[in-house]
This record gives structure tokens, sequence and C-alpha cells, in this order.
DNA sequence: ACTCTGCATCGATATTCATCGATATATAGC
DNA sequence: GCTATATATCGATGAATATCGATGCAGAGT
């Protein structure tokens, strides 16, 4: 994860370390986007509450108080933006965080590699 | 940091570590919100790469590309998430980035305490 | 007081987005 | 094939928001 190539693989440059270019900020803003939600960070919550580690819509909608379309519609925008990884197994979709992706998104908001103190002007 | 209740007042609960309430989740999704932005990711990355680590409202305009009014606007958006503070000097007014509460929202995406493998079921 | 300059606020507009009901699709079982 | 259930998609609607021009406000200098 200390080699720059595979951090932007995961994800995307840190916002602290140069002057973000307007492509990777509107990336990176896309994967803000898709925490920057309520529902979605309850999703990412309750998902990572389970026993087993993952959920499925249907155990999902009731304890956000939301209908099944708007879950289902959350999910895929947290699946979109690769935070979470489906699988199908018989008629049930069960949802698993990809713990990697939000590694990304801490370390994009990291602090910078040199703190501007003293000399460093 | 490590004291919960001071996390707390930094800023908000960890995503991952127990079911996120409709309240909290709330407030740290305006968090995020506040840095969904690719025209905010730019000013806070701008920002981070003056030597001084400040700058004001007319350094940023030009780089970013936007208006003055729009500039101010993220700045304001910014500002009220605490993400940036404010020092008039004379007719200009110098942002700066308040890093403990970047680590805040570091710290939110932090992973489960105990990873769920074997008998934590 | 007047002017100039930097920044904030206001009002308008276009776009994005969260939510839902209705409906389509897929899988399981008969 | 038919039915039932779980999930996804569609279309509509109301709310939030990014952007800008115009304007207001504050500090500096004359």
């Amino acid at each position: 994860m200390r080699n720059p190539v595979a951090a932007r693989e995961t994800c995307c440059p840190p916002v602290l370390h140069a002057r973000l270019g307007k492509a990777d900020a509107e990336q990176l803003a896309g994967a803000f986007k898709a925490i920057a939600d309520p529902a979605r960070l309850r999703l990412l919550s309750f998902i990572a509450a389970q026993p087993a580690g993952e959920a499925c819509v249907c155990n999902l909608t009731a304890p956000l108080g939301l209908r099944q379309p708007t879950v289902s519609h959350h999910l895929k925008v947290l699946y979109s933006a690769r935070l979470l990884e489906r699988e199908r197994r018989g008629t049930w979709v069960y949802y698993r965080i990809v713990p990697e992706r939000l590694a990304a998104l801490r370390a994009a908001l990291a602090n910078p590699p040199r703190q501007r103190k003293g000399r460093a002007r």
C-alpha cells in the first residue's frame, strides 16, 4: 500500500499531498459522495454489524425504515462505488463490505507527507 | 484520541464499530458531503499546497476555474463543516485546513475493532 | 466622506438526487 | 408452465445543490 501506483489503482490520489487535478478530484468526490448519505452510512454499518459480515436486502429494509426499491438503490450506489460486493445465493443477494476500498478512502484523507513547519516554508 | 467521548466531540462515531443511529448517520453524512465535491476537494488540496498552509480567496479562484462567489460558497461549506478555519488580515481572508477534523473523518472509516473471524460468530 | 478592493450574501436557474409505487426480472418449488 | 418470493429497474416527484451575476459590506488609503 505504500506503492503509489497500487494506491492509485485501489482508489485515488491523496488530497493533501499535491494539487489535485480536475479528473482526480471528480473521481475522488464520486467515491465520497457514495458514503455522504445517512442511509448508505447506516447500510455499511448494519452490514458490518451482521455476524457473518454480510446481509441480504430483506435484512436491511426494516432496520433502515426505507422501502425496498430505495434500499436497492442505495446498495447499487455503494456497489457501483466498489464499497460493497454482492453474491447471489438462491433468491437472495448478499452484500459484503470491501474493506480495502474503505481503507483507500481513508488513505486519501491522510496528512501531508512532510509537515510544513520551520524550513519547509 | 482513544477516548471515545473525545472522539465523539471531535466528530462522530465510527461507521463499522456499531449500528449507526439515524442522528449520528446524518451528522456523519453531512461531514462527508462537505468533501464529496470536486471543487471542495481541490480547494483543500490547493490550500494544503500553499507554502504557508493558508490561502485567501483571491489565490483560489483562478486555479479552480470558478467565479469568486462560487469559491466563497464552497469555502463556506468547508468552514461550516469545520474542515477549514478562517482569519481576516486586512482586506483578505485566509483559510487554513483543520487537520484534526480530517483525522476525525478518517477515524470514522476505521476498520471494526474485532475482526469477525472464528469464534466471534 | 469618497473610492477601491476583497469577500460575502442574495436571487435565479439548471442539475442532481432521494424516495416511492408500479412493474420487470430471476430463482425456487410444484 | 404456473406461482410465489426476492431483488432490480422504471418513471415521477419533490428537495437539495452547484453555479453565476448582481449587489452588499468591510477594511485600507487618500
